[in-house]
DNA sequence: GTCCAATTACACAGGTCGGTGTACCTATAC
DNA sequence: GTATAGGTACACCGACCTGTGTAATTGGAC
């Protein structure tokens, strides 16, 4: 049906793999142009076609790993604890190497390149995740209670960075409890039917 | 009295201030020993002279970071909620940058490098400070508390870097209350004087 | 076949980096 | 004085980096 026009295969694709393989495991900076378009086997001059300069390929990098949290219709309660239980098999997992988007900002500083705004994004869209679940829940100030969420998560990513340990996730899991039990957020949650 | 015998000043104590400020700063990989050594008003040949390579740089900036917490007459409580009071003002300095252990583990990768273990011990020492503190008052499982104290400070700090704000520290402090109080670690703790 | 766009291979520019080599200087100890 | 340790100034190396320029090649659309 001749979308492509032409192109080989997706070539962008292939490079946005690579670039997602390469630069998670081991890093923005430690990994140059020529690797990446090694990686996705194609000539550094393809990949300077579609990503016109090494910033553009961070930002798709970033962009491309936002995945928007698929809605479910579990409960909500244990969705918010699956989270962590998630983190716990990731942490598990030799490649987890932290979270992408808190690297990206350490590893390259500037307040101004466009990859920190990317990360704010992805912080907020998850903390207002935790957000409508609370309210879902009926808890006691959604709001506060979906930033300690999100700060759980990110102290058991960080932390795991630093010395690999799915008892961290567990841990954080446990918090994750007390504090939802102290908000009135208690299991399935019996609550009026209608108003 | 000649202690140094010579050494025009304490050149190895100024390059060291000068790699703390700008490693810290702006990040170990974005930092070039040239510019340490300008910094520190001295040759780049007397930074070598003093740390053979930039990785011994890296360990000493890192280990000299290492201050060992003061051991404090203040009740338990009170500490372990001053930290997050710290927390909430350094978050508003424009310094901050996050914490300089993850941020080296993150810039550097290389889970063999010395500043992982350095890292390591650090992360580890505040965990078991808390934990002295839990254990003073009394609490519940000191040790798992400890680590969900450890993990909401990491998550403070980890979310305050990708978006500065005072409130992750204040949200985190809230949620050590909780936390504490589950933990049947209330106040002053009105204790049996001897056993 | 012809056209055209994507791609390739490869050299190269301009820069930075970590690290070294060398000759000279300077202040103190003796 | 002389010896010596610590420092300076500066050139330099090899590696690697991002990014460009160019000429040749490929393969589908028409």
């Amino acid at each position: 049906m001749a979308f492509h026009k032409t192109a080989r295969a997706g070539s962008a694709e292939r490079i946005l793999a690579a670039a997602d393989k390469l630069f998670y495991s081991q890093g923005i900076r430690a990994i140059g142009v020529d690797t990446v378009a090694a990686e996705a086997g194609v000539s550094k001059r393809t990949l300077y076609n579609h990503y016109p300069s090494k910033d553009d390929l961070i930002a798709a990098y970033l962009t491309a790993r936002f995945k928007h949290i698929a809605p479910s219709d579990a409960p909500a309660r244990e969705q918010i604890l699956g989270l962590f239980d998630y983190l716990e098999r990731r942490f598990g997992e030799g490649s987890f190497r932290g979270c992408p988007y808190v690297n990206a900002v350490t590893e390259l500083g500037d307040p101004g390149h466009p990859a920190a705004g990317i990360a704010v994004r992805f912080k907020e869209q998850r903390r207002l995740w935790f957000r409508d679940l609370l309210e879902r829940l009926g808890a006691k100030d959604p709001d506060a209670l979906a930033t300690q969420l999100q700060i759980l998560t990110e102290g058991a990513l960080a932390g795991s960075l630093v010395r690999r340990d799915p008892a961290l996730a567990r841990a954080a899991r446990a918090a994750a409890e007390v504090l939802l039990d102290a908000a009135g957020a208690r299991g399935p949650k019996r609550k009026k039917w209608k108003t």
